[in-house]
DNA sequence: AAGCGAATTGAAAGCGGTTTCAATTTCTTT
DNA sequence: AAAGAAATTGAAACCGCTTTCAATTCGCTT
């Protein structure tokens, strides 16, 4: 079983390269009975065309590229699997392939220039933005198609135009603290991934607004901005729970966090949804998908598996019709209660 | 900045296209000082080769595919984000790309039948086998080169022969449980993997083996096989302490198991290190990353980053060797004392 | 200055497809 | 049955690169 080529499927069949072609490709002036003939032998004979050769002829690639930053500790985001997941099932549907490259810090610029110009791929997504995202910059001098999954806040005027796919971040975290605030919770602390992040900014101002707004107090002391890992949650509440004035709810910025969280809370021998109230952001990872019942966290729920497949559907049809207008998307987050929140001192029918 | 072709550059230069070809690929024979001249040409005009054509005219694509089966349920297994990230470290500083596909399992063997017979990869990386895995076959019918993370239990005669790399499921649990019976336990809880996998019933048989030897007795009714989840973790628990009688000590195959199996034992007021003992595999997924200090769990640690650089190595020199003989690894767990082990009923010194 | 080997350079073939355009075959029509 | 239109088929160019092999240039020897 050694690999056939078209020349030697067309000798075998007694036709021209061009028909054999023309044939696979299921052109309307082949014979449907040439067709066949020509499918069977292809089918016998294992034949696949080469997909570099297509791509030379064609000058696209069908392949979408994604570029991971590995940090110093090499420390990749959980969050990635399920959202490469959702993209790639897209991708596949599509005909697309997915390359997926590492680069460290150093390495990250140019290996999207790489992928670029030597026409590895069609087009990029990008994760984990940062202000004024050196990427975007690049991409745009690189004339290649992108899409950004979040958003890359911008100092500079003008902000640079770019396609992105986000989660509201801030109406989710709107909905989750007046939540708290109308179950009588007025003392609400807030664990927060790091604040560098766009998504980090909009989840802690869309929470100060709502706390100005029902004049609930707002502590510096209360307030945690730092990794989103479990260890960091427990430190966190560990740190909390040893200061003299202690909050009755907590606002936290993922599912790891709440989990050290809750060990934290154990330790100090109190209880989530009796003595403290906790909702969590939700990235509904499928490593930690939910049995039936009463979940065991409250949380503002959005599939990261859809964002993937939402930004690669929105690439694609960039590239395919070419279109060179900007698309946003933006998907809303759900409140979904869960035994971790209850009421607080202040609730009032 | 449109694409640069070799030929626009040799035009550029006043060359022909073999010479400003040796030049970038540093032939000897080509002059120190029109090699400089060529390199700057090239990065003023921003050339980079087309991947495509370099890859059909050597016949190779130099990228490894990673088909990735998406259950029904769409669950895609986290640890793959740390493997991945390993083995495409490994190819990024060896120049090969990573090609990720997504398939449902009727797709899933024409997946790599279409990746190899369209010569998009050079080679495979399996993930997860079952037994007798059907992709051994296949791959071998396809004669492309592979290797497999853990190995396929067969039931046939003869079993067929693979590259493989496997962390010693075996020693790693012989270890974990002669430490809890050294440390006086006798009364254990297996809370396992699901036992279709050759991992978990690798795990499963050394535990038994070591109980067997110290004469502790192994209940039906203590031992669990399933899903790898935090929800998983908090059932099992659950049910094993609504039993009337309940060990003192657990053992795991998973953190996410482990955290569950605390939320259990928190709501049943049992504290672990203290009332009860338990051991943990931990993959040391990056999310998971511990901080300083004795680690919350005693766990047989075992890097899944690190399984997935060694596997992607092993098959790249098989790969460049063109090594038709078998390679195996053993990557060896390492027991790390935490907080939640103690002694048990029956300790002695 | 002629002759020679060594060092450079370039023309052209080929990798495996797709597509243009011309050639052939088949089918209508008269 | 001949002519013209329509339907099929195929030869050859091309995509962008590498590499073989032949041609050219260069530096030295005598």
């Amino acid at each position: 079983m050694k690999k056939t080529s078209l020349k030697e499927l067309a000798e075998y069949l007694g036709l021209s390269q061009t028909t054999v072609s023309r044939g696979l490709a299921n052109y309307p002036e082949v014979t449907e009975r040439t067709k066949n003939r020509i499918r069977e032998a292809a089918k016998s004979l294992n034949y696949a065309p080469s997909s570099s050769a297509q791509k030379l002829v064609h000058g696209k690639s069908l392949t979408i590229g994604h570029v991971i930053r590995l940090s110093e500790h090499m420390t990749l985001n959980p969050f990635y699997a399920d959202f490469i997941a959702g993209a790639g099932e897209v991708y596949s549907k599509a005909g697309y392939d997915m390359l997926i490259s590492m680069a460290t810090p150093e390495q990250e610029m140019q290996s999207y220039r790489d992928l670029a110009n030597s026409q590895k791929v069609d087009g990029f997504i990008l994760s984990e933005p940062v202000p004024d995202d050196p990427r975007i910059h690049l991409l745009h001098e690189l004339k290649i198609p992108f899409a950004l999954h979040g958003r890359s806040h911008s100092f500079n005027n003008p902000p640079q135009d770019y396609n992105w796919l986000d989660v509201n971040n801030k109406e989710g975290f709107k909905i989750a603290t007046t939540y708290l605030l109308k179950q009588g919770h007025r003392d609400i602390a807030f664990i927060n991934g790091p604040e560098i992040f766009d998504f980090a900014t909009r989840r802690k101002s869309a929470c100060v607004e709502k706390m100005k707004k029902y004049d609930a107090p707002i502590r510096n002391e209360w307030c945690f901005s730092g990794d989103m890992s479990e260890h960091a949650g427990f430190e966190a509440a560990k740190a909390l729970f040893s200061k003299e004035h202690t909050p009755t709810a907590i606002l936290c910025s993922s599912v790891l966090l709440a989990m050290g969280i809750q060990r934290a809370l154990n330790l100090h021998g109190k209880s989530l949804g009796q003595d403290i109230s906790l909702i969590c952001w939700d990235d509904c990872l499928s490593g930690f998908h939910k049995g039936t019942g009463i979940p065991q966290f409250t949380s503002m729920q959005s599939s990261i598996y859809q964002a993937g497949a939402g930004i690669a559907e929105l690439l694609l049809n960039k590239i395919k019709n070419a279109d060179e207008t900007i698309s946003t998307q933006l998907l809303e987050a759900k409140l979904v209660i869960g035994q971790s929140t209850g009421k607080g001192p202040y609730y009032q029918d």
